[in-house]
DNA sequence: TCGGTTACGTAC
DNA sequence: GACGTACGTAACCGAG
């Protein structure tokens, strides 16, 4: 058996690994989508192939001999992306990790050094296998050498040539020469493609004989003329696709020997490149710390346990609780940690707590409630306002918040998608934690907590706050690098317990309103579902877009609009169906029954599910984790989307109300994001307008239109504040004129005038892209970064969406920012003012207070102080104040 | 049967 | 392809 040898084509390995992954980048912006890929490829050869010989070969930038012969070679190529350049040196590092030797010379492309040894190698006796997918080897294959796929998992020999396109190896040349090569700008005979170029190989087998015997072609009148006209470019083009096997080389086979790679070094290099699981199958020999964790059973143990913890320089807590909503959960057990690899759990609400049993939940209480409440005693935990509702309802109200795991990493990286322990565990230690699921089961099957055994629960939830803890040191350390410790100390901190309270506060719902609206709007929809049926002809699921794209672009035949995004079907959406609805009466009903559908799916019937059994209110999540701009979003339910709009979407705001003898009060900034933008851009005219309390539209729509103030009417307003939202969101005269129906041509006349009056806008807009195409961040008023590695992409779509987020960002998050700051000032106020008005809902740019209606006066002048006072501007801030019986009646 | 993805629509 | 940021529902689809 002769040994193999592996020939790899890195040059293209790396265009394809960069094309066939997307927007994979390390938190800190670089990008990672090839060497990721092209890693992938070195292992996938390495676990299925065992080589015992290989060797990976480059490109080297600059001319080749073939430029020489044609200058147009390779002419319309496009220069390789800057994110694509910048993976290369990683890239070799991860080849010489594996230690696969690479090979490039100057002067010559990876085939020819590829070639070259192939040819060696058959010298030495080796089999070699070009590891390649690109169709221009086929002429190095011989008896001995081969092609291997690894994407394709294919090996092409000399048969396979032949059944392929009958001919053999050595005229692969022959046929390229013929058919030319266009992405390689080789000319070839134009109008000759592989299926002629075949036919004349198999008669002719060479160029030379061809040419030798062209005459025989004469009958073919338009073939000959073709090929005798481009005589000098079918042999020019031969010499181009033909691989140099005779480059002078320096390393001998031999020397493609591997040795036996490093896998702690390995793994090191894909935790630096932040490939996790690749980090996680190669660092399994790392010695892992020795834990210990204790249960503490008895008061005795939880006493001496908060001694110790008093004395702490800081400590991780955390709850174990019967549910993952913090109002529908009761405590089941609280964990510590106040040094790594060492944590305590006290079970207070096992079920069953076994031979060891547990402590007295009260006493458990009562020894801890002084620890967790003395302000002056650190705690940190990970997303540490769940654990404060849960222990407040026990009558603790945790103070000394002083670190959030969820919150550092998300202010950290505000871009990703999670920031669960378990997630962030693994990014900075390479930990994988105990999954809930490990302990609980998962399904229907599922147990609560308080279910589950006390030696197991012991494990689980001491990893939580030892990890907690071991995370802090290291965000805590991030975050002070970052220049984010006041952002976080100074606003997010501070929210938490504001934010709690207003969750805990909740909003009453009137369930009865709540649930008519729901009988109303399925009344109508069962007659409109009748209609629908009737006119389609048929029965079908109304609310399958697939469904319905049948009956609407196959059945009746309308004119198709657009495809889905994937590309997998018709679009159905609110656009498409507008449009329809002008040839046929049935887009019209879909739309009706579309709109009732979601007010009943989406709000009557599932708010009335969300009414807490108890406080017989809604109690919403505020998130602060999640969003990249550092806007909170809230969920379970949303309380952000509640229709506004429409008459039937009031409808639902009006279920929400205040108790008896309350009103419910509304705040909100008016224009923040354009007064945020005047601010931000020092734009003149824009801050003048701000000053003199116009109302911006109708000035914009002066300035753009170019007409007298008293000559703007609704419609030239309306169209004005289309504009000055694209704005703000980045639009283009596409998105303009879509949006305004008018023509793209006009929409870019819009905006250039505005661009012409805004200066200062157009001028900020301008450096905010420059600046985070140099620095890939962009940054809020209070110091917010987002980092947007895509500003360096080499896609233009790409590059172009986050060129827009640039924009946004800091206008969006400083609004966010500023509310943040206000909540908390509001927070404030009340509590020392001993006010009995409660914060209960933020939406972006307004807050929502239940006040006693003596209070109402009191409470609407202290939110204009607050909030328009939060932060100076070179604008005033403005809030709107509206109050009533509901909160449509107060928006 | 489940969990993830897609299409759609609501808010600011 | 074309306007930023979210979340929820229903349908769909593939893995188990």
């Amino acid at each position: 058996m002769k040994d193999t040898i592996y020939l790899i084509d890195g040059s293209a390995y790396l265009h394809r690994a960069y094309h066939a992954i997307r927007g994979l980048a390390t938190s800190k912006g670089k990008p990672t989508n090839a060497t990721f890929g092209f890693t992938r490829i070195l292992l996938k050869l390495i676990k299925e192939k065992s080589p015992q010989y290989a060797a990976v070969f480059f490109d080297v930038k600059g001319p080749t001999f073939r430029h020489e012969l044609y200058e147009d070679y390779k002419a319309n190529r496009p220069p390789m992306p800057d994110d694509m350049a910048i993976q290369i040196p990683d890239i070799k590092r991860v080849i010489k990790a594996l230690g696969i030797p690479i090979i490039e010379k100057q002067g010559f492309e990876a085939d020819d050094l590829i070639g070259t040894y192939a040819r060696l190698g058959e010298d030495a006796g080796f089999q070699p296998v070009m590891v390649t997918g690109d169709k221009d080897f086929m002429q190095l294959i011989t008896e001995a050498s081969v092609v291997w796929d690894p994407m394709k998992d294919v090996i092409i020999d000399t048969k396979a040539v032949r059944d392929k396109h009958g001919i053999s190896p050595d005229q692969v040349v022959e046929l390229m020469g013929l058919c030319g090569d266009s992405s390689d700008n080789v000319p070839g005979v134009p109008g000759v493609g592989p299926k002629t170029a075949e036919k004349l190989l198999a008669e002719f087998s060479t160029m030379e004989s061809l040419y030798d015997n062209l005459e025989k072609l004469k009958s073919k009148k338009a073939l000959y003329a073709k090929l005798k006209d481009n005589r000098d470019q079918a042999f020019l083009s031969r010499e181009l696709v033909t691989i140099d096997t005779m480059v002078k080389v320096d390393k001998p086979v031999k020397e493609f020997n591997l040795p036996p790679f490093d896998k702690a070094a390995l793994a090191e290099l894909f935790r630096e490149l932040e490939f996790k699981r690749l980090y996680q199958e190669y660092a399994e020999s790392t010695p892992k710390p020795a834990k210990t964790y204790h249960a503490v059973t008895d008061t005795a143990g939880v006493k001496k346990l908060v001694k110790t913890l008093e004395q702490a320089e800081i400590f991780a807590v955390d709850t174990e609780t019967t549910s993952k909503h913090p109002m529908q959960a009761d405590l089941v057990g609280l964990s510590f940690s106040f040094k790594p690899h060492e944590a305590w759990y006290i079970p207070v609400g096992h079920d069953d707590p076994g031979i060891g049993g547990q402590p007295d939940r009260k006493e458990v209480l009562s020894l801890i409630k002084p620890l967790l409440e003395n302000p002056n005693v650190k705690k940190v935990g990970q997303n540490i306002k769940y654990d404060y509702i849960v222990l407040k309802k026990c009558g603790i109200a945790i103070e000394g918040i002083a670190f959030d795991t969820m919150i550092a990493s998300h202010l950290l990286n505000p871009g990703r998608r999670g920031h669960s322990l378990d997630r962030i565990a693994m990014d900075l230690l390479g930990h994988k934690t105990i999954s809930f699921t490990d302990v609980a089961g998962k399904g229907k099957n599922q147990k609560t907590f308080n279910r589950i055994d006390i030696d197991k629960a012991v494990d689980y939830a001491c990893e939580d706050a030892d990890i907690t803890l071991l995370i802090h040191d290291i965000l805590a350390e991030q975050i002070r690098k970052k220049g984010l410790e006041d952002l976080l100390h100074q606003v997010e901190l501070p929210l938490i317990p504001v934010l709690a309270r207003m969750e805990m506060n909740g909003i009453l719902v009137d369930k009865a309103k709540l649930s008519a609206l729901s009988k109303r709007f399925k009344d109508e929809m069962t007659g409109i579902e009748a209609e629908i049926y009737e006119m389609a002809g048929e029965n079908f699921n109304i609310n399958s877009s697939q469904q319905l794209g049948v009956i609407l672009f196959e059945k009746l035949a309308l004119p198709v609009q657009k495809k889905t995004k994937k590309k997998t079907g018709y679009s159905t959406d609110v656009e498409v169906l507008t449009k329809l609805a002008e040839d046929h009466p049935l887009p019209e009903k879909i739309l009706r029954y579309r709109s009732l559908g979601k007010l009943k799916s989406t709000y009557s019937d599932a708010l009335q599910e969300m009414i807490h059994p108890e406080t017989r209110r809604i109690h919403t999540s505020f998130n602060q984790s999640i969003t990249a701009t550092g806007r909170l979003s809230s969920s379970d339910p949303n309380l952000q989307n509640i229709p506004v709009r429409t008459d039937e979407g009031k409808m639902i705001r009006e279920t929400f109300v205040p108790e008896q003898g309350q009103l419910l009060i509304s705040a909100d900034y008016s224009q923040i994001e354009l007064r945020i933008l005047a601010h931000c851009a020092d734009d003149e005219i824009l801050i003048q307008a701000f000053k003199e309390g116009k109302d911006i539209h109708s000035r914009t729509a002066a300035e753009v239109f170019q007409v007298f103030p008293d000559f703007v009417t609704e419609d030239l307003r309306r169209q004005a504040k289309a504009i000055n939202f694209g704005i703000v969101y980045g639009m283009s005269a596409f998105g303009l004129a879509k949006q305004l129906g008018i023509s793209r041509k006009m929409a870019q006349t819009y905006i250039d005038h505005y661009f012409a009056r805004y200066r200062g806008v157009k001028r900020y807009i301008e450096g905010t892209i420059e600046k985070a195409g140099e620095s890939c961040e962009v940054t809020t008023l209070l110091g917010r970064i987002r980092s947007l590695p895509d500003m360096k992409s080499g896609r233009p779509m790409v590059r172009k969406l986050a060129e827009r987020a640039a924009v946004n960002t800091p206008i969006q998050g400083s609004a966010a920012d500023l509310i943040k700051l206000a909540m908390i000032k509001m927070d404030q106020a009340l509590e020392e003012k001993n006010m009995a008005s409660r914060m209960i809902l933020s939406v972006h740019d307004e807050i929502l207070f239940e006040t006693p209606e003596e209070e109402a006066d009191e409470l609407m002048a202290l939110a204009r102080e607050v909030m328009e006072g939060v932060f100076d501007l070179k604008v005033p801030l403005k809030v709107d104040i509206g109050l009533g019986k509901n909160w449509a009646e107060a928006h």
